[in-house]
DNA sequence: CAAACTTTCAAACGGTTGTTTAAAATTTAT
DNA sequence: ATAAATTTTAAACAACCGTTTGAAAGTTTG
């Protein structure tokens, strides 16, 4: 075998690569450059683009989903008490520092862009690969919220995971702005904890 | 004058493709051709791709922001009354009806996208043309919040800002789940109508 | 050592992109 | 009507993209 680490040098470049300017925006011989490596060896290892897209996405999912799915079925939230549910997938966002530092603000951010633009397609594999997981993320929700219909839950939960995803999705920009006129340096776990009050209080608020 | 409304043609498909794929996934190529106008014609109009963006994005802040600035003039909120507030955000993107039956879906898709797209250029665009409205829209926010301190209200607003821009981008796809799951017919009106509460309630959440 | 297999590499492929060119067509002005 | 200015057109441009190729290099196995 030459050159064990290839694959894994290829997989960290296009990592943060995509995180930084989104998948389409960066191209192979960008990664390839970045991680040393030949240009072919991205289809000689991945198959394609789209397939390395996937790989970097599943080598977090494949971490972060059994945690969440862990959390929650830790949880037994009260009426109204929605924090704990949001907390569920604060938490083992949090433990993918074990792979690298920028590693839960890249997962974000890639999930973040992944909506947006990989036309469903991660909603589509998520659903297919973590399905029950997803159940038990709407039955906790569910629970934490028992006042609200299951059509106003649905809308909430998109409102929810579109102010997430767009903030994570501009996040460096966003950043940049929050450092520049208000002499912030705006982490990834302080944006996360600012948005969960906000997301927790208009979860559970009252419809009119 | 040959053909007085190629401009106006460039203009309305961009628009349109610009909000179904975003701005990059659309080419000159599809927008020509959508429009029935040769594909050099947008350099000689516009000069560039860039600057057809910055057009299609232009035609509805020249209108949306004056009415934006003239709603938000016109309210005095009170102490944790955010809702006028936001009906005043509501209001002028509706009146983007007169342009067309898709416009202020159109409109706050294209603005999503272009935060996250153009690399901040948009929100320096608008604070640079606009910036007398952006003060008013903070001024108004911080009256009817006065407890939460600006960076605070920051990072709040984007949060909204993503929620909204979300759902619309998304309402086609959540449309049909809605209409399935729950028989309920989901129009761009009822989805604002549904969010406003929910951002009210996180924009005035208590921080901890 | 030699054969079989895996991995790397430079080069080229076909395709798409935004942009430019220069002639043709059309409109405007004298 | 003739000249000038504007607009449209087809064609080509250079740059980039993801992917494929086939030979070279390296590693593992018999």
């Amino acid at each position: 075998m030459a050159k064990t680490d290839t694959k894994l040098r290829i997989l960290e470049s296009a990592e943060q690569l995509f995180a930084t300017h989104g998948f389409t925006h960066t191209s192979l011989r960008q990664i390839t450059t970045e991680a040393n490596v030949n240009l072919a060896s991205v289809n000689y290892h991945f198959g394609s683009k789209k397939s390395l897209i996937q790989s970097v996405l599943k080598r977090y999912l494949e971490i972060y989903m059994p945690l969440l799915h862990q959390n929650l079925n830790q949880i037994a939230p009260q009426k109204n008490e929605i924090e704990p549910v949001l907390q569920a997938f604060i938490k083992p966002l949090f433990e993918l520092n074990k792979l690298g530092k920028q590693s839960p603000r890249n997962f974000m951010i890639m999930i973040g862009r992944g909506y947006s633009e990989t036309q469903g397609h991660l909603r589509k594999y998520i659903v297919s690969e973590y399905g029950e997981t997803v159940l038990l993320i709407t039955h906790k929700f569910a629970n934490a919220l028992p006042n609200i219909s299951a059509q106003e839950l649905f809308w909430r939960l998109h409102f929810a995971l579109g102010a997430l995803v767009f903030v994570m999705s501009s996040s460096s920009a966003l950043e940049e702005i929050a450092e520049a006129d208000y002499a912030e340096s705006a982490t990834t776990e302080k944006i996360v904890n600012k948005i969960v009050p906000f997301l927790a209080a208009g979860l559970s608020c009252k419809s009119q």
